[in-house]
DNA sequence: ACGACTTGTTGTGTATCGCACAACGGAGGC
DNA sequence: GCCTCCGTTGTGCGATACACAACAAGTCGT
């Protein structure tokens, strides 16, 4: 954890204690002498930080001298940001409807510092599906919100972000040519892909989702299995998620052309 | 913000980058020189503390060299929470139809370090109405919520809550018996309220949420000016409102009588 | 029932790091 | 163009975060 050099200069015990966030929000809950271990420092240093955190209801005890949890006041915390919690809360809805009608997982990410981060998901009937990736943070060339996030991502954040392209699967996108060929793609038809990209055998579309001031703030996007989500069903899949995705600008503030 | 002293050891520059959060979340945004007033410390010292939260993208800046804000950090780390989560996003549809049948502000709060934190809210449709309450505390005496809460807290945070009552309007209760009297009202006819004791011409009435367990977790409240929420009405509003927070609480794992 | 082990918790001396200070660059207002 | 204010940076120093030692409590095996 503190084996890689941040790019600024920082404040040691509060990167150690938002570390430990980072930590309880990974396993759900962990003990002590557990973090100090993930942090590489005395026990009794991890417990003085956690005890600080506590203090301010970011996490607390589940049981008497027992393991740690994130406590409420992160939802507060949350409960208090600007309308982008607005985001989760509206997006939902939308998605249970789509997860529906095309019986397949479908999830809202945000383009964040480098990559996209799910902050809604909602599972298909289907029992075979995809594992949980609320919270979790994806590489934006080889997924299909991140590409859509990337089409309409600011020049900085293009230029970082296809800094180096990892390969997953064979099919993966390792070009930087390629890569904007496909952006601009994406711009033009509306939608974006992934075909084997990220796994083998995970395919998955998705749409942007528009601001208040017509920018592009998130991506909604449906996965599956590739024997289910076939490449021919792709336009049709998108064209219902280019809807849904409508949606969800307009109820957090969007109601230009879409 | 550090003449209080707190009841156990802590890690000053943690406790003051959290503090940090707590002053994002309550102004929306705020530049490095009024972080640092608030804080009572050098501007150098709540840059290099903004920079960490900024690292761990809990805060982000508004625009180069301006103001900062929350980051999409802390709602990653909300996400990641335990199902506790789940009770904003499950108890908004309910207050929608609470609110829209009960044509007032409905509110649901948890019990949080002494005092009732407010963690969904839906206005009624009337322009006159209460101001926006998410994310804010108040005190558990001399509300509704507050009440029901402190009903079915256990002896320590009722100790803790009844040990100064303060008064904010003639009718606020301050007298410890009559509020246990009151509570245990509450208990046997499964709901609370206040007359005008939080604020003069502010009535709310309140009703328990259930967990899984049983346990109750929160509150759900409506609100409003008393001459539209009179006291004549507070049965029939207080059956609505049980209702909605038996449905509340089925949503959030409690199968439960209700 | 007891001993061993592990974990959470506490007191304390010290070295490290958080801090204030001084200074700079940029933006905005006059 | 100058002044003011704010965000940002480099740096020396003393206050605080830290590890260490130790203790209390819980769990497990015998």
């Amino acid at each position: 954890m503190g084996n890689e050099k941040p790019a600024t200069v920082q404040v040691q015990s509060v990167d150690r204690a938002l570390a430990i966030l980072d930590i309880l929000a990974i396993r759900g809950e962990a003990g002590v002498t557990e973090i100090a271990a993930e942090l590489d420092v005395h026990k009794s240093t991890a417990f003085r930080l956690i005890g600080a955190l506590e203090q301010r209801r970011l996490v607390e005890q589940v049981a008497e001298r027992g393991k740690y949890r994130l406590g409420f006041g992160i939802v507060r915390l949350a409960g208090a940001t600007t309308a982008r919690l607005d985001l989760p809360r509206e997006s939902q809805p939308v998605c249970e409807r789509l997860a529906s009608e095309l019986d397949e997982t479908v999830n809202v990410a945000v383009l964040d510092s480098g990559q996209a981060t799910n902050i809604t998901q909602v599972y298909g009937t289907a029992a075979v599906t995809t594992r949980n990736w609320i919270g979790q943070r994806t590489p934006l060339h080889a997924t299909s919100s991140g590409k859509v996030l990337l089409a309409w991502a600011d020049e900085d954040e293009l230029t970082a972000a296809t800094d180096t392209l990892e390969r997953y699967t064979p099919s993966t996108i390792t070009s930087r040519s390629k890569l904007l060929s496909e952006l601009d793609l994406i711009r033009e038809r509306g939608w974006g892909s992934t075909n084997e990209e990220l796994e083998i055998g995970l395919n998955a579309i998705a749409a942007p989702i528009r601001g208040g001031s017509g920018d592009v703030i998130a991506a909604v996007s449906v996965s599956g299995p590739a024997y289910r989500l076939t490449v021919e069903s792709f336009p049709a899949v998108a064209e219902t998620l280019r809807v849904g995705a409508a949606e969800i600008s307009s109820r957090v503030g969007y109601f230009g052309e879409a």
